[in-house]
DNA sequence: TTGAAAGCGCTAACAA
DNA sequence: TTGTTAGCGCTTTCAA
């Protein structure tokens, strides 16, 4: 049915090579040698197979990209990122959604080995390391992203949420207010434990204990974020400030202060980050740190593909700045970045 | 580098084709064979290569998703319905971000075309006609999602806008209210050709003429929903109720409202269709029609496959029913669906 | 239940 | 500037 490359050939009077030379662009052909297959392709409506070309040049042209799950704007802005790079180089990416369930991670990773897809750009889950491992050890380059696995050898590229909780804790400090107290999510998760790390020591820095009680840990919901703000109003006198570490967290948290009859930042001042876009109605009256989310699915690409071309420089960890945005009030106006320069930028 | 299914065959004791066959479980191999085969699989840490598969089988497994932007959240549920048919199928998908741009559309599907992909699942622009027809024609199958080419002989999965937008204006005249006017977005678009039409209908139904005037069209943008309420409300007197026909729209519609400083739903009662997740925070006070994006995304793959398999029935037109929420007023609480039935549900 | 032979559509390596 | 030969890793077809 579909014309081969042979069949070019015949229609052309030239050899089976000389139609590839001519559609790849590549080696040198006679313009008039080329001028006759082309006109033998668009007679035949020749589509070249790259399914056989890979196999024979073993180059998929083919990345992999892994993570949570596509149904939620942060992990979506960062696959856009990922898809631009790739198709502005030529390859095509197959996305996987994990749910964070190392049992579909590692049903995905098996199938991209079988593919012989180039290489991977992945959100990776806690119990990622092995099997990312061995995909390394086949000669397929990974790339993390925005969660990093300490006892894994490969590229990660991620915001600087240490940074950025020292920041919001920073601002909060700013306005006068002391008693600032904390909600973040599960510690197992890296980032959790680098926001809590920035609040806890920029507290320290400007000469306040902080105070166990006021940090509350939950699990990255609206329902957790609700509860553990409940527990912080239930204190008497209430906290005057709190820093919240993801945007679901943040949207229970502020249904918690609505309930409470709370004007925020009049009664009670919040700092977020600020993730997806739902968090935007409230956006007006919070301080805020946005992930880079685009850039870093976009650089986390393109480190992936600069290694498919052959560069074998030692692993980076590539730290971008989060977006500080603070809420139109007179004085505090000018926005700051968290971290001054991206290191090792590529 | 990495082990064939010959060094396997070798280290067995076998033969290539019994190798084969093990590996994809088809055929007769006795138990002892199969056990030695495996064993050497696992010595030489075999994976099969799909790509050579592929060639000789011409199934190459992979599907692709093209639609307008993965980054934002009604197409992204679109693709997460996509992705979970195709994966649980054996498929894997992907990913083309077209940003509506017909360019870019056919230089995706053009890639996919070369990829030999099986087939393809679409969000089309208003320009993809020829090149679907053109994939068609060389045995690919097209399933088309949320928006009908009227020209283009393929399934399609949609959601009932024309129901959607009819039961929105009747639970707004349903509260007594009468004067009732309709902000949408461009007339090129056939979901917003067809809200229209069934915001028209059901006022005439009603016993009302609809008021040309009453009816703005703009671009889908939070900005032409502010500037289209802003002339509505400079009637005097102002509409009592609108139906909007997208999130983007009500964004910057409720921002109007909210600036001229009246109540939703005492001062005008807003109906609106509901994509997208940064509505969430305003709709309690709205009745809204959410799509079906996940089942869209899942019965249109579903769909699609079933055409791989053989399936040679006329196109269908399967159009889902929207979900419909009132806010919650006495007497007016129960859920409605906008059609009884999702017509050829496979 | 197993195998031999052929070939999918293309490119690498070399030769002319 | 063009061509020949070989073969990528697998499945199809036919035979035993």
């Amino acid at each position: 049915m579909a014309a081969t490359m042979k069949e070019v050939a015949e229609q052309a009077g030239v050899s089976l090579i000389t139609v590839s030379r001519v559609v790849n662009g590549v080696g040198y052909v006679r313009a008039d040698t080329r001028a006759r297959v082309l006109a033998a392709v668009a007679a035949l409506e020749y589509i070249p197979n790259q399914g056989a070309s890979s196999l024979r040049s073993r180059q998929t042209r083919t990345l992999a990209l892994l993570l949570p799950t596509i149904a939620n704007s942060f992990w979506t802005t960062i696959a856009r990122g990922v898809e631009d790079e790739g198709e502005a180089r030529g390859y095509s990416v197959f996305l996987c959604n994990t749910d964070d369930d190392p049992v579909k991670e590692a049903r995905y990773l098996d199938v991209l080995l079988r593919r012989r897809v180039e290489g991977v750009v992945i959100v990776p889950t806690v119990a990622s390391t092995g099997q990312l491992r061995r995909a390394q050890q086949r000669g397929m380059p990974v790339v993390q992203l925005h969660r990093k696995l300490d006892d894994l050898d490969a590229d990660i590229v991620r915001s600087d949420s240490y940074g950025g909780a020292a920041t919001l804790t920073e601002q909060l400090l700013a306005t006068g207010r002391r008693r600032i107290a904390f909600i973040g999510g599960a510690l197992a998760v890296s980032t959790a434990r680098e926001r809590l790390a920035g609040y806890e020591a920029t507290l320290r820095t400007a000469g306040i204990a902080p105070d166990r009680a006021l940090a509350k840990i939950g699990s990255a919901t609206p329902e957790s974020g609700y509860t553990l703000m409940g527990e912080l109003l239930a204190r008497k006198p209430h906290p005057e400030a709190v820093v919240i570490g993801n945007s679901r967290l943040a949207l229970g948290a502020l249904r918690a202060l609505r309930d409470a009859g709370l004007a925020v930042p009049e009664d009670l001042a919040v700092a977020a980050f600020h993730d997806i876009v739902a968090l935007d109605a409230d956006s007006p009256n919070l301080i805020t740190a946005t992930q880079p989310a685009y850039d870093i699915g976009r650089l986390g690409t393109r480190r992936l593909l600069d290694r498919l071309v052959g560069l074998a420089d030692p692993p980076v960890d590539l730290i971008l700045p989060n977006h500080i945005k603070l809420p139109p009030v007179a004085g505090i106006d000018k926005p700051l970045r968290t971290t001054e320069v991206a290191r090792n930028l590529a």
